[in-house]
DNA sequence: TCCATCATGTAAACAGTTACATGATTGC
DNA sequence: GCAATCATGTAACTGTTTACATGATGGA
């Protein structure tokens, strides 16, 4: 049996940390927080849950409240083994990189007209300033939610951020 | 027209940068890259630049030394512009958000059996430490032949990667 | 009544990965 | 002669995105 996604990992963590927890709801928890940088749309999320019950990891209930169905999905012992390995085993390092969109775009900055790059410098440090903001408005409203581990997760968003405006506010000194 | 993906973006910059510039060369710079998430292989990159051919944003010459073909891309005018485009359109911050396969586990750290936990910290911190390595390693290889631009974003990368090993052994402490 | 949200999904198109396939050249 | 590397690509599969589709509930 091959090793989980990250998406698929986040998935069963979600389910596991909501039990009993609906497809609807992990994609709500998705969309709300600012640091998930996969989808979160019906299509990817719909789809994945079952491929995860198909293998087991998942199992699922049908509910009807009145007249409304959903589904109430639980992590199996399978399931959270398929975890405990996917926290486990981190496998190349090289797997395990940050990675920065701000930084991929600065390594090509000079296809860019000088008097344009000033620009860029500036637009992504509203960007920075922009998501700092999403980081401390979701951590508010994440209160006793998520726990000891979502706060520490949270911290990494927020110290990897305000490394990347020092970072930037370097590259303005260097840049001109 | 739509806007560049990253990754058509990375490739376009390149081959900007050496121009004329064969696919096999742009491969081989994104598998010596340490902070290139992408994939780097036949199957990605060669359709990719067929489709930034089609679209006009690529052009290319039949080459031949000896009694073995390559193919010398250049970038064209159009290519330029969304190279361009796709360096100074950011779009939302939320796309821009840098992103840590480390972090997205520790949010669900709470899954694995509390006396794994620390096998889990030390296992991470000795990716990081991997990762330093690949950095500087890159970094020195990397002289003159990407400029200052790709400097910059070295050090986006090794700032980065301090930074996470700071959050990491703070997690250390806050969790036993 | 109407709109937002709850709640589920499917279908088509596109992107990316893995594995395979071909053939030339260089160095041991 | 053989292995590594140069250099190109294709085919099958998997995953993701976008857009569509359905219907219930709650509040203005």
């Amino acid at each position: 049996m091959s090793s989980l996604t990250d998406l698929e990992g986040v998935v069963l963590g979600l389910i596991r940390r909501n039990e009993p927890c609906t497809p609807y709801l992990v994609r709500k928890a998705l969309q709300a927080s600012p640091t998930a940088h996969f989808s979160d749309s019906a299509g990817s999320i719909y789809p994945l849950i079952r491929r995860l019950e198909k293998q087991g990891l998942l199992a699922s209930e049908e509910q009807t409240t009145g007249d409304r169905r959903s589904r109430a999905c639980s992590c199996t012992k399978a399931g959270l083994d398929a975890l405990s390995a996917w926290l486990s085993d981190l496998g190349e390092p090289e797997a395990l990189m940050a990675m920065d969109p701000l930084r991929t775009r600065m390594a090509f900055l000079d296809a860019l007209p000088p008097g344009r790059r000033a620009d860029f410098l500036r637009d992504a440090r509203a960007a920075i300033e922009a998501q700092l903001a999403l980081i401390d408005a979701f951590e508010e409203t994440d209160v006793e939610l998520g726990g000891k581990f979502l706060d520490l997760a949270n911290d990494n968003a927020r110290r990897l951020t305000h490394e990347r405006m020092r970072w930037l506010d370097d590259c303005r000194d260097k840049i001109d």
